[in-house]
RNA sequence: GCCCGAAUGGCGGAAUGGCAGACGCGACGGACUUAAAAUCCGUUUGUGGAAACACAGUGUCGGUUCGACCCCGACUUCGGGCACCA
């Protein structure tokens, strides 16, 4: 088959007659089908382009010939950080390599014979679509929902710049190799952890893969325990937070992270040297690296003392960077002789190591013990168990008014400013009399300057560019600066799904009425590495807006597909480094878009991927070229009727699986067994070779049961079969139960769980039918005893 | 380090706790052909065996079960994420 010729043929025909349009007089039928939308980094669509949209394209497909009018959009999240460093290094601007690179794979996009439809693409560069992104800010704003203050960023000391994680490699700039640092800095956050019950809560009722649920529930991170407040001996007082307040007897010594705020107050003359010595050094290590269990801990005295609330005890207190200033209250209590982190830290320092729980059989194992047990030298709480404790100890302090139960979320508020130039800029002014002045939602879009000088240079590149900068003060009319930064492209895309459907609303980022209707997303696909990043965001927008009243839904996507990762030919991650990198061009050009589809879709279990081999391409196209000749046969066979009704039987019933599967299939992403019933019709098939109508109908259904795979190639055997009408629009086949019904089955037997042999009996067979059936095959007649599950497998224990 | 996955023939992969290896690639054999290609048909987990058949077999070790690729525990290796790549 001349596939190219043939794609071109038709994909010119869908053009004419619009056929992907979404029909929104028929929005009561919606399925809202989505892809991740692409980052318009490279100039051309890449393999992880074609395996998500080309294989989500099948199963819109399927949806429509399944009778739903499926809305299918596309898009770019065009801001971000790539586009900015190919500048720095280049020269190019930015908006011109992202726009270029936008077109080229809309071109691409188009190619690939997916049912897009086109009239709601967005670009989240476009000021059409930013001015919506700086709404939503502002309504977070509005609503209390984002706040400034301050937090660490990584600061090269020599580009003088702050870099992102990906920038650090083991802690140095990977643009000049200087060593980075950590820098407070006036940042926005919006506040996620407002929503992080709920968050944790919706996951339930979630069509989402387990392992991503699981994944967001550990990153929200809820712990159940309690604050105990430690007061100073020269006045003040801190909290810790502890999820083993059962321990607190055996607390020797607190620590506070380096970041604390505590330490520069309490910090004795005598210690302040090495304090802020290691205070400095702390800021040149990364969480991952503070907290990695099997690195050394660090940490130095302070010369101050705390009293433990329970037993009026004096601790000593130091730092160490092993305690996080984000996580609970930014100091914890240690027990080494129940903490792992604390008793290496106390082993090394010299600190006290008492016991105070004991294994619930009273034996004494090596410390630490952290698991659970009874309390021993604990007072008031001896020989309580350790959940009891807990409650008890807890309870005794909020007596005291030093403490009591307490929940905390590993989950951090959202920091969303960037030092960056290209993104959606902040809309907010500072003005030296009102403070901080939000830009009226009808001065928006804040528009975000061309001619910037975007190269590092110790400030956000748009604080340089005084034009932008300077501005009047909403409020007072007088003379203020914008917020120099940008926002997170996260923020670009915690909403771009409620923007598809109003893409060319000019009024509003959204129409409710609309957007309650089209929402939320039936289907959401895309990969995994998203689990808690962007769609926790999403999810947290979403809620904030609903209870804003601007949307009357909980949660923006009800189910979520990740597809696997395509590796490169030698079972790596492709990288240019590695040189392995395929393109799809190179086959997509010889053997055609429906062709290359067919492939991704036969040679990976989608879920995990796996790495690419070429040989499977080759072996698609001799596939359809079977499908063809055996339907050119078939085509000639209508109204004869068959010779053999046996024989018809056997096929159709092939028939009635393929069709039974193949949509189940699609629909539960499993692309490649619904290509091997394909398959296994067609062999079915050949194996029958009458030409007669029985063949002639199951050469329709197959076209049919294919059509979602192969819409190019259907379309055209469609067509020469003399149908009338798209095969997209025909109705999906489904299987006649009657004809899948069998009057004997083969039933395996097994004698001790051993595999013996087979008999064939009536898939209902009564037990004691099968048992009589199954010692004939085995030849014996003692039985302990018989298990018989009718239709599948008999085991005989004698 | 922490969180989450994955591991099945020469290869890609398939299997609601019930005949492991569907479907395909590759390989081998046959038919057609002067020949080749293409096509059609067949064989193909390993070991032993002429065969019937027997034994072994789903990363490693252990457990639960009449029965385990599947459930549980420990481990090994690989992959994703770890909050400023998106």
């Amino acid at each position: 088959m001349d596939y190219l010729a043939i794609e071109r043929k038709w994909k010119k025909k869908w053009e004419e007659e619009r056929l992907d349009s979404f029909d929104t007089k028929r929005a009561d039928e919606k399925k809202y089908v989505l892809e991740m939308f692409s980052y318009p980094s490279g100039a051309n669509l890449h393999l992880g382009h074609w395996y998500n949209f080309g294989l989500t394209d099948v199963y819109a497909r399927l949806l429509r010939m399944q009778g739903f009018e499926v809305f299918h959009p596309m898009g770019f999240d065009a801001f971000g950080l790539p586009a900015e460093n190919y500048a720095i290094k280049t020269g190019i601007h930015p908006k011109d390599s992202t726009e270029k690179n936008i077109a080229t794979m809309e071109r691409q996009l188009k190619d690939m014979g997916a049912s897009f439809d086109w009239d709601y693409e967005i670009k989240t560069c476009d000021p059409a679509y930013y001015k919506w992104t700086q709404w939503l800010f502002l309504q977070l704003y509005k609503h209390g929902l984002a706040e400034e203050k301050l937090a660490p960023v990584n600061w090269c000391p020599s580009c003088n710049t702050v870099i992102a994680n990906e920038q650090v490699v083991d802690g140095c700039c990977e643009r000049c190799g200087a060593v980075v640092e950590r820098r407070e800095m006036r940042q926005w956050f919006l506040k996620i952890t407002n929503y992080a019950e709920e968050l944790l809560s919706g996951l339930d009722k979630l069509d989402w893969p387990e392992k991503t649920k699981t994944m967001q529930r550990n990153w929200i991170g809820k712990s159940y325990g309690g604050t105990v407040t430690f007061d100073l001996e020269k006045g003040g007082s801190f909290d810790v937070f502890t999820t083993r307040a059962d321990t607190l007897f055996g607390c020797s010594y607190v620590v506070l992270a380096p970041e604390h705020p505590l330490v520069a107050k309490i910090v004795t003359p005598d210690c302040r040297k090495a304090v802020e010595e290691y205070k400095a050094q702390a800021t040149r290590r990364s969480e991952i690296d503070r907290t990695s269990a099997v690195k050394e801990k660090t940490g130095v005295f302070t010369g101050a003392y705390a009293v433990n609330p329970i037993n009026g005890r004096k601790v000593p207190v130091w730092v160490a960077d092993y305690v996080l200033a984000t996580y609970g209250t930014g100091a914890v209590m240690a027990v080494p002789a129940h903490d792992a982190r604390d008793y290496e830290f106390a082993t090394k320092f010299g600190l006290p190591i008492e016991r105070v729980v004991e294994s619930a059989d009273g034996s004494a194992d090596e410390l630490p013990f952290v698991q659970y047990g009874r309390c021993v030298n604990s007072g008031f709480a001896d020989g309580m168990a350790t959940e009891d404790a807990k409650h008890a100890i807890l309870a005794r302090l909020a007596g005291l008014g030093k403490g009591g139960e307490k929940i905390t979320y590993r989950l951090r508020d959202w920091s969303v400013s960037r030092q960056r130039y290209w993104g959606a800029p902040i809309p907010m002014i500072h003005c030296p009399h009102c403070g901080v002045v939000p830009v009226p939602e009808e001065d928006l879009p804040v528009r975000l300057p061309y001619d910037v000088d975007f190269r590092p240079k110790g400030t956000s590149p748009l604080g340089a560019n005084e034009e932008y900068m300077n501005c009047k003060c909403p409020k007072c009319g007088g003379d203020a600066r914008r917020d120099p930064d940008t926002l997170d492209t996260f923020v670009c895309s915690s909403w771009y799904y409620l923007r598809y459907p109003n893409a060319k609303n000019d009024k509003a980022a959204f129409d409710t009425e609309w957007t309650d209707k089209l929402l939320p997303v039936d289907v959401y696909v895309g990969g995994a590495e998203h689990a808690c990043m962007h769609l926790l965001y999403s999810r947290f927008v979403t809620k904030a807006l609903r209870d804003m009243g601007y949307l009357h839904f909980d949660e923006p996507f009800l189910r979520l597909v990740h597809q696997g990762v395509i590796l490169g030919p030698d079972g790596k991650r492709m990288s240019k480094t590695r040189g392995n990198i395929i393109n799809p061009d190179d086959y997509v050009s010889v053997y055609g878009s429906d062709v290359f589809r067919m492939y991704l879709c036969f040679a990976f279990s989608y879920t995990e991927g796996g790495p690419f081999q070429s040989d499977g391409i080759p072996a698609i196209a001799k596939y359809l070229d079977r499908v063809e000749r055996i339907c050119g046969k078939a085509f000639g066979g209508r109204g004869k009727p068959p010779a053999d009704k046996a024989k018809a039987a056997e096929l159709e019933y092939a028939v009635n699986y393929a069709a039974k599967c193949c949509g189940a299939d699609i629909s539960a992403f499993s692309f490649n067994t619904a290509v091997a019933r394909l398959m296994e019709l067609t062999n079915a098939m050949y194996k029958y070779d009458d030409a007669d109508e029985v063949l002639h109908s199951a050469a329709l259904t197959l076209i049919k049961l294919m059509a979602p795979v192969t819409p190019h190639i259907c379309e055209e055997l469609w067509e020469r079969a003399g149908e009338k009408g798209s095969v997209l629009r025909a109705p999906y086949p489904v299987a006649d139960e009657g004809k899948l019904v069998r009057s004997l089955v083969e039933v395996p037997v097994q004698l001790l769980g051993r595999l013996k042999g087979t008999v064939t009996i009536a898939p209902d067979a009564s037990e004691d039918e099968a048992r009589a059936a199954a010692l004939a095959l085995l030849g014996i007649s003692d039985v302990k005893k018989f298990i018989y599950k009718p239709g599948r497998i008999i085991n005989v224990i004698a």
